[in-house]
DNA sequence: CGGAAAGTAGACTATCCAGTCTACTCTCTG
DNA sequence: CAGAGAGTAGACTGGATAGTCTACTTTCCG
């Protein structure tokens, strides 16, 4: 009952598997048979388990939202833990898959603009607002400079992704995870936040 | 000879105006048809000027790619250039056209790798270029910091637009054009970059 | 005036696509 | 074995679209 009632039973998931890399690659464009055919299933199918398009589109994106939860305790040294999520962060938005994810959704945001803030709020936003909340207890304690935590983290997340993401979404380029970048981001923010002589 | 025979002189440039105005707004995927009706130009008098659907976007997008040229020639204050600089980026990348026309680029880079390369190279990397060759001249003569003014000059780009870029994406926002913004961000990247005590 | 150049309206072809429907097959279970 | 449930192949509808073609009109200029 292994390899046949398989093909019977996970056809759901292999769809969404498919439809979540076509339409990564190929946009929300890509026509249906083409997921049904990815997926190794007949287009009859698809419509057994969704009831159009776009709704398997949404169920699509809603299963990638997943925001960057990374190790943010605050126990440890700021740069290190600083590091940590930075590299995590760039792992995840520079990845083919995010960069990918990020076009599609970026292209289809006038169509739907629902579940592209809902990407935005539970993507982008509640890493920086988790890395805001990090930030202000660092303040807190004078670990670094006391300012707005929201603005350091904007701040932050911009300079570890913005560049190498044009790169990537517009140059097609494919290396743009060196580890070095992180460092040189991260030490670059905590001169800009270091806690120093001035502050309101 | 005024009104009428103008319709039939500069219908190329109604046409470009049009299908500049719709690609921004609807992405590639627009009908021709609607560009044509938009330039109050039969079908035919379109194809009459651009030999398919393909040559009339390269045709815009090149048209369309400009970059930054901002007063960026040193002789005045640091922070003073760097605001303008920031405030006409913003203006630039943040507007409801540069929004639309990055979204439109990024959707359709698989599709035309190319032209989203000339894009990315004429625009993005023309300006961060400039304002790197303005960097290496201020930190040459000690108003910033030595460090890589490539690197510098990224770091300044991604914090004037990427989080605010992103909101105008996927978040759909529009008052994102707060001049506050742009003195706070460059206060930040002169804390970050201003000379100091120790250096290579 | 008369012809060339440019524009116009709209029919037409060929293609593609989302979604429906039907008739068939396979597999598991009672 | 028999029937239910799920999957399959493929025809079909209705609509959209890029690009071509034809027949007509307007404008300009010699």
């Amino acid at each position: 009952m292994s390899t046949i009632s398989e093909t019977h039973h996970d056809a759901r998931q292999r769809l969404l598997e498919a439809a979540c890399e076509v339409f990564r690659n190929e946009g929300y464009q890509v026509s249906i048979d083409r997921i049904a055919q990815r997926a190794q299933v007949a287009r009859q199918t698809l419509y057994n388990h969704f009831p159009s398009k776009e709704a398997l589109f949404a169920e699509v994106v809603h299963q990638g939202i997943q925001s960057v939860l990374v190790t943010l305790d605050g126990d440890s040294d700021v740069r290190a833990t600083l590091l940590a999520f930075g590299n995590a962060y760039r792992e995840k938005l520079l990845s083919p898959q995010g960069l990918a994810l990020f076009r599609t959704m970026a292209a289809e945001a006038p169509r739907f603009p629902d579940l592209a803030r809902q990407f935005f709020q539970q993507g982008p936003l509640a890493a920086r607002k988790r890395l805001a909340a990090y930030l202000a207890r660092a303040m807190e304690r004078g670990a670094l400079r006391r300012d707005d935590p929201d603005f350091a983290a904007e701040m932050l997340t911009a300079m570890l992704a913005d560049t190498d993401r044009l790169r990537g979404l517009l140059n097609h380029q494919t290396d743009l995870l060196k580890p070095a970048k992180t460092a040189q981001v991260v030490d670059c923010f905590l001169r800009a936040f270091a806690p120093g002589k001035d502050m309101q």
